[in-house]
DNA sequence: ATGAAAGTTGAACCGGGTTTCAACTTGCGA
DNA sequence: TCGCAAGTTGAAACCCGGTTCAACTTTCAT
């Protein structure tokens, strides 16, 4: 930590030195991101193409390169972005919640409701395990971490057993997060079901395995 | 069902009109398969090739479409390879188990030390949801199928709360099966913690959520 | 107002990969 | 033994999409 190393505060997911210096720069990147989006999300990555792209946002197929390096760069900055907007979507819901158990399934019934809305995005997250894999993993590492951490605060308060151990509960947030995944992708990408059921019955399970 | 459709007894996974009839062939057809899986499973689908895959098998490129009518069929055939090779390594432990809530646990077990074991097989599986969304869903569906068959029977039984509905079971075994695919991809693909400790405390949690 | 920096354009370059095919070899039944 | 069906070969046709770049336009600070 002890270089001055002046990191650009996360402004646009632009290639680094790529970054627009210009409000019109700003609203074309924009553009590209929102097609890509759009085209990865229906086509998948390697059925996109970058001439593709470019056409859904109307700009010139030389645009592309001022703003990123290459069509996985454009990838990476994707998911990246995606991975922050779900966890910006179900955090709220966790904040104001009681009970720890019950701030799960919230955040369950939140992310199924997101799932639903954006399907595109889960496309683009799950094709990431095989696109940018260091990207997912550390999608569902933080993901992880933070459902361990919960559980075992939770457990200080008494609203888990207590007989359950730190790696038994790193071992049940993956389990957790595992359950939460595929029943979005059954229940909010392949068809939709209420999610408030299917977050309760997962709830239940859960809840009095746990307490 | 009336209709006398005469499926060829499922024979080898080739492209339909180009089985091999000749043992020569059948040898042929296998090393390429093999190749297929290796290649497969280390670079992904699209950064594999053809003539990659011909030159680990040790045949000419021209030998591929003699039983192959294009790349996607091979990972077609390749996965729904797999999809049994997995169902076929878990299904012997759930015989033998008295309990159906430890067949759960012990069917984790298995498919924990099959997914270490096999990581490229694991890896096919999931880029199917990408390029071969057909055979992953049906791999899936029909898996949770079987879960949700067993819940409910189990439930029969008495080894399940009957406060639990069909529909939750259903529900629940999505779950399970989510939970399970995760915790392969943790403890055994990405890096290898003992099955038994992880298949226990997932067992311990399912196990008092739902008796 | 002005000019330098930022941004835009799309034709052309480029490499790689899939698929075809006609000539060749092998194996097996008669 | 013979001959034909099955299988093999790899060069070449074909296609496609990523990336570059030099000319051009727009923006904005001075």
């Amino acid at each position: 930590m002890g270089a001055a190393v002046e990191d650009e505060e996360q402004i646009s997911p632009a290639s680094s030195g790529k970054e627009p210096r210009t409000a019109r720069g700003e609203r074309t990147l924009r553009k590209i991101l929102d097609a890509a989006r759009d085209e990865f999300g229906e086509r998948g990555f390697s059925e996109s193409s970058v001439v593709g792209i470019t056409q859904r946002a109307g700009v010139a197929l030389g645009t592309f390169y001022t703003y990123f390096d290459s069509k996985e760069a454009l990838f990476q900055a994707l998911v990246r972005d995606m991975s922050a907007q779900v966890r910006d979507h179900v955090a709220p819901v966790l904040k104001d919640s009681t009970d720890a158990l019950e701030g799960e399934r919230r955040a369950l019934e939140s992310f199924l409701q997101f799932a639903r809305a954006h399907r595109d995005v889960y496309r683009i997250i799950d094709e990431a395990e095989i696109v940018d894999p260091a990207a997912y993993r550390e999608h569902y590492e933080t993901t992880a971490t933070r459902i361990a951490a919960r559980l075992i605060s939770a457990r200080g308060k008494g609203e888990v057993d207590s007989a359950y151990s730190d790696e038994e509960l790193e071992i049940l947030a993956w389990a957790i997060m595992g359950a939460n995944v595929f029943l979005g992708l059954r229940f909010a990408v392949w068809s939709s079901a209420d999610p408030k059921r299917v977050a309760d019955a997962t709830g239940k399970m859960i809840r009095s395995g746990l307490q």
